[in-house]
DNA sequence: CATGAATGAGCATTCATTCAT
DNA sequence: CATGAATGAATGCTCATTCAT
């Protein structure tokens, strides 16, 4: 791996453990095995790295959300695989999910980055029920503040599993019944 | 005010908008209008006056949690009004809020404090829901995982409406329907 | 007992245990059960403290000295009771020792006392040697370096029973007759 | 000279003056030319300055037994150059000597460096008194107390020396006769 | 590209001393 | 005489960043 990319997986495994400032450069180097001006060739400065992790992270993003458009078919299964692909993300991407959920309220390049996927999040949730409405596989629901009520749903849902994995117990199958019944008319 | 208040007040203020990390005693004092030293007078350290706000917040919880007990009726608006209740505690907390939330990742006290709540919280809608199914207002649903939905959805919606304020636009009523659908069958 | 003596005395038995620097007026204060203030109004600072117990230690020395001359009668044994009852004098006045042992290389008074004391203790020993010396019950030696190296042995003896008492071993009756052999004629 | 050993340099010098508390990591920094953090690239804290010099006292007074050892012939003048050896030793390493002398009675790394130093004496003295005593050029003695004593003398000599220089007036010769006298059985 | 010594501003904390009550 | 809150300068230590090699 080039050094480059051995820094910014080290810094994404240590800023997800101790935080951005308990990630100190001078250990991150030692974990590296490099010294301490080199991740200066790298990166112009300690908030550059956080900066590309979180680019990083907006890249799988959006691929992420390229595949659930392209596989969904519009039935009234979309909201669940939706619901649950957007979990497994999570999982997939747990150390980059932890940086931005611990940071967000603090570094703005943080918030940013939060405030881009929010927004697209909310965005396809919104396209994807007013397809569904259009097709009538969910009830008629007010687009606008629903979407954004699973977005919320699905922070803290992350959140929940992120951070307090002996509490969860596997609950989220129960959670999309939970999103299911509201949005799915009864057959 | 005591001086001891006022350096809590002060503090709380200052977490909540730059973080544990990034308010310094120095600055603390200087805004507080007093020495660095009278800091440490009236605390321990400077964890001790997060645990302090920590605590504040616990017991401010607990109490809004008792009058939520002693109001409540039975009925099928009982759970309308805890949710709109814990919107409405967070609106009046915010700063608390704010340095849990922005803190509970990284430092301890924070991550104990919030456990502290997460927990009474799922307790307590268990408790709720459990009521409201044997009164018949509810539909017949696995209780535990889905009280931490409820969790998971009103931690998300803090989040939204502290974090992304501009975003709201209001979106609670909606999102108190959202699960009023999910739960309450209809007439 | 006087506030004054019992700060007096809290501060001999915490400077001997820690040291002057590590006495704070804090917690002299706190084991003395006054407050912080107090102190003040008895002595002009933290130094002055210091000085009395340093005064006390001169006078107790003094009203020693002046025993040992009353009693002491010129024939030969007048040696071993010079040197055992400064052994015992130190003993008696432990913490005072303790205090100007750990304290005469680093704090002018305390530097100024141990000087007074050494020298008075010189021109003692002198004092007796000269008279033992036309009695005839010692040697014939330079009076004034071989009272300075009696100062010496003492100085060392004191060190050694008092930070090490465990390798002590109760040697000094043979430092008395060590001193003897080196002084005292054989028969 | 390299910059650690410019620290150490400084260090043993000021905490010989002012003492290990009165010598600060700022004024250190200052006098030795470098930054305050520089400090800490080449040493852990202070107290590892302090662990350092030790170290090198107890290496030097090592190597110094060791050539006194070697050196050794064995009669009745050896007590007497192991004497005057120690005095010119210490002599040789004021410095390191009164760091030592001005703190064991206080910060435990010092205690336990002169405990070893004064192990190591009364060891030494020990041996060479029963080598002697075997050769039959000092008198028969009880070797362990007797031991005691010359380091308790050596103790008082040394600080003496070091810290009323303007007392001592050579008096070391004398005080090596004194032993003499008390040692070796006259001609 | 890589090094690692050096920097210096900044941090939490301590403590002898003062002073209004 | 006594209090104890307040002070503020000082201390040991950290850490992102620079730069000569």
């Amino acid at each position: 791996m080039k050094t480059k990319d051995r820094i910014l997986d080290i810094a994404r495994t240590m800023i997800a453990e101790i935080g951005y400032h308990g990630t100190t450069t001078a250990a991150l180097a030692k974990r590296a095995g490099i010294s301490e001006g080199t991740i200066y060739r790298h990166f112009e400065n300690k908030e550059d790295i956080l900066l590309h992790i979180l680019q990083d992270l907006d890249d799988k993003y959006s691929a992420f959300l390229q595949t659930l458009r392209s596989a969904r078919d519009g039935d009234h299964g979309t909201i669940e695989r939706i619901l649950q692909g957007h979990v497994q993300f999570s999982m997939d991407n747990l150390a980059d999910l932890k940086i931005v959920l611990s940071s967000y309220a603090l570094l703005s390049p943080s918030k940013q980055s939060m405030t881009t996927v929010i927004e697209r999040m909310h965005e396809f949730f919104s396209e994807c029920m007013r397809r569904s409405m259009e097709m009538g596989v969910i009830r008629e629901v007010e687009v606008d503040p629903t979407a954004k009520t699973l977005v919320a749903l699905l922070l803290g849902v992350m959140q929940l599993k992120v951070y307090w994995p002996d509490m969860d117990g596997d609950f989220d199958p129960q959670a999309v019944l939970f999103v299911r019944r509201s949005l799915v008319p009864e057959a």
